[in-house]
DNA sequence: CATAATAGGGAATGATTGTTCCCGAATAAA
DNA sequence: TTTATTCGGGAACAATCATTCCCTATTATG
């Protein structure tokens, strides 16, 4: 089952939810359409399961790459470093369901709106307690404001997804050099 | 026509592309459905022309958000905080095609993909530009590297109209305090 | 004044959508 | 072995979609 929902968030990513309609989720799922509809109530019940499949993902890989940094600075390089990663090349075309649910559905979709909101609240928190962390360490100076930086490298990390599906060529080195000023 | 067309950019802006039907359209434009199809080819042909008049309509505001400051440095200023205004509250949950575009239809529609892309390295550049005006008048330093700032302060932008729609309160103020950094 | 041309409106159409229903095979229970 | 039960598959369904067609005013033309 989690491997058809793995190919469910595979197509959802490159399609967008409207834009995919069940029988792209039958062929992606190896599915038929009555094993798809005894298994979730319905087409918004796939994208839900998808979605949170997709978060824990996502929040899994995020801090494997916070975790190969010595302090906070590097921690915070790190995870912008993998961010620019996942939204390059094909792997960033393919998008993320984050920022396709809150641009698609968030404004008329109230659950899924709510969970949007919470994914990107928790990774802005995330990020601010990385910065508190390189604060208490000595990496990070303490005129930095952890809840303000965050917020705006949240900004950069869902604007850089935008930029991915655009293909717009991402130099990850030069990128996140001048964005680590933010933590000057 | 094109007080019809402002009309449709605000249903797509809401909606986004596969979400709007032919009747949402002619609900807001007041057109009937044969009218629209008589101005424009299909769905795909209005989108497109309204596409083309958010942009215009956005690169006037944010040129005259710019023309505010004093210098190069003031000019970012007041652009960003333009851009903090339109991402934020009612209007921000109203989306941006930029976005919206990139997100619902870049990776398959080359026409509108093309359309996009173009619109953000336009936006680069008339960044860009500016902090080479301000790097000329001497508010922005020397060594700051006006292509790469340009790009991750693109991403910042885009970021912010991801966060308006998820309904994420932004302190302009604060979060382009942070975001000046980029050019010390 | 009569007539051609145009523009807008809306019903009809065919394709596609999400969803339901039912069938057949495989497994478990008796 | 026979009988329930479960599970996946796909045809059938109603609704909705984008699009086309035709009709009716209104304006321009002769």
């Amino acid at each position: 089952m989690d491997t058809a929902l793995d190919r469910a968030v595979r197509v959802f990513r490159e399609r967008g939810y409207h834009a995919t309609s069940i029988g792209d989720l039958t062929a992606a799922m190896r599915l038929a359409t009555g094993s798809i509809y005894k298994a979730f109530r319905d087409k918004h019940a796939v994208f839900l399961a998808a979605f949170e499949r997709y978060t824990v993902l996502r929040q899994e890989q995020t801090r494997n790459a916070a975790s190969r940094g010595a302090n906070g600075r590097e921690r915070i390089r790190h995870v912008l470093l993998s961010y620019v990663e996942h939204s390059q090349g094909s792997e960033g075309r393919r998008g993320c369901l984050v920022v396709g649910g809150a641009v698609e559905l968030s404004a008329l979709d109230p659950v899924v709106g709510a969970r949007v909101n919470a994914q990107l609240k928790s990774n802005e928190s995330f990020i601010a307690g990385l910065i508190r962390e390189g604060q208490a360490d000595g990496s990070i100076p303490r005129h930095v404001d952890a809840d303000d930086t965050a917020r705006l490298m949240i900004c950069i990390t869902q604007g850089l997804r935008v930029l991915g599906k655009a293909r717009l060529p991402l130099d990850g080195e030069r990128l996140v050099g001048v964005a680590m000023k933010l933590l000057a």
